[in-house]
DNA sequence: AGGCGTCTGTTCGCTAGCGAACACAGTGGG
DNA sequence: CCCACTGTGTTCGCTAGCGAACAGACGCCT
């Protein structure tokens, strides 16, 4: 389990005993995933799962108006596509590269031959898979009893642990629409946050100034979900 | 795959191969689940599944401060406990009973028994398990957009779809614990449908009236969620 | 029959978040 | 070097939903 950045960490993959990542090796092809690529669109049939190293990908629900929420956030420490291994083949919604950066790219078919063999990957994906559903169900919490304010800290601290260093990319408008509210009230919720010292904001581009102020400011869904996550799958690295 | 009401139907197991079906019977055993029966709390180690027959059992997040809000709905076309096989052994949800009755209770590890022998079993839980993934991050999108209304009208109809007859015996303060609303607001927009004539109330006695009425006042998401189940899990009967 | 507890309906003031509109400031391209 | 565009800040009125408090109504139990 190289720790070496430079080769593009993914801890799901890392995870793997070595044979079967040996196994999976020669299939997996490194792929530029820049901001706002569409991975799939709802009922696409998945081609292909992608192991992010340094990119973020948000899954989210586009309503008929085109409103749209996020479902949940997947950085290093997952895959994108588990609809291929759950049978579907497909799901209701679409995964949008959030933050820019690689990713490993696996077909389908070459996970779904591993996953018959009933080893190690079979139990790690499960796993993972619940911790996806536990940030789900906390999202769904979220979106009904926390402030935007609660919320955007919420959100920038799950982007934070998929990222290196304490800046992010990304604009006010952008977030909005994860967040699924109006891009005032993100402005605001930061407007409040950069008042305080927090995180300092410009154009786009946000760094984190305490982080330990903004778990305090946080609901306590970010814990819920990271806690869950940490006991499900111990071997993730856990940023502080 | 018989339809014998009678015998208490689970569409899970009835859409098992016989010779499953036949391996899992002896350790299956009918419990009755009263209304409000906690099957588990959050991190509770889980020691068996729950097939609903005609219950229906909500899993909910509880907040610290007591605030609570439905992640999904199972009734007898699902199960109870998917932390077992997943491999996370316990959740951060509780499992409520939301509607008193019957259901079909199997020892975890006799599930996980027959899970490792990786056939028909394993490959009907994951699809089971998206379907419920879809449910979860579309009650996420509905609590960020949708009204009261709209929201009351597709959880009547979840609901609904999960029992014989049209009438269902749930109190405004329940559903507005399952919604994580004020009960004056379910009182509200119950209110709207009586006068509507969709349905009649008393007393937490609810008959549905207007089913198709009700689906069109309903948001997106209740259809989004059917069709989606109608798609991964073709076996299970369609009510309408 | 009486009484009590549960369930439903209604009120009031309050706040968070919405929708729309607009002003201003960096920033990068021609 | 200037202009156009993108990102951010701010305003106004409006509504949905909240919290609290209370009134009636039904039904069960004694």
């Amino acid at each position: 389990m190289s720790h070496d950045p430079a080769s593009g960490q993914n801890h799901l993959l890392a995870a793997l005993p070595d044979p079967v990542r040996e196994r999976l090796l020669p299939h997996l092809e490194q792929v530029a995933l820049p901001l706002g690529k569409v991975i799939y669109e709802p009922g696409d049939r998945l081609t292909h799962v992608y192991f992010p190293t340094d990119a973020i990908v948000s899954l989210l629900y586009v309503m008929e108006n085109g409103a749209s929420a996020e479902i949940c956030v997947v950085g290093n420490e997952g895959l994108v596509g588990i609809a291929v291994f759950m049978g579907g083949e497909s799901t209701s919604n679409r995964a949008v590269v959030q933050s820019a950066g690689l990713a490993w790219r696996l077909p389908g078919q070459r996970l779904k031959d591993e996953f018959d063999r009933h080893g190690e990957l079979l139990l790690l994906m499960l796993r993972y898979t619940q911790s996806l559903i536990t940030q789900m169900a906390q999202t769904a919490v979220c979106n009904r009893h926390h402030s935007i304010d609660q919320q955007l800290c919420r959100w920038l601290l799950l982007s934070l642990d998929r990222l290196t260093g304490n800046e992010l990319n990304m604009t006010q408008e952008l977030i909005a629409n994860m967040l699924g509210v109006r891009r005032e009230g993100v402005t605001d919720a930061a407007g409040k946050l950069q008042r305080l010292g927090v995180i300092e904001y410009s154009r786009g581009h946000i760094k984190v100034l305490d982080r330990p102020q903004l778990e305090r400011l946080s609901c306590e869904c970010y814990a819920v979900v990271r806690s869950e996550t940490q006991r499900l799958l111990p071997y993730l690295p856990l940023r502080t």
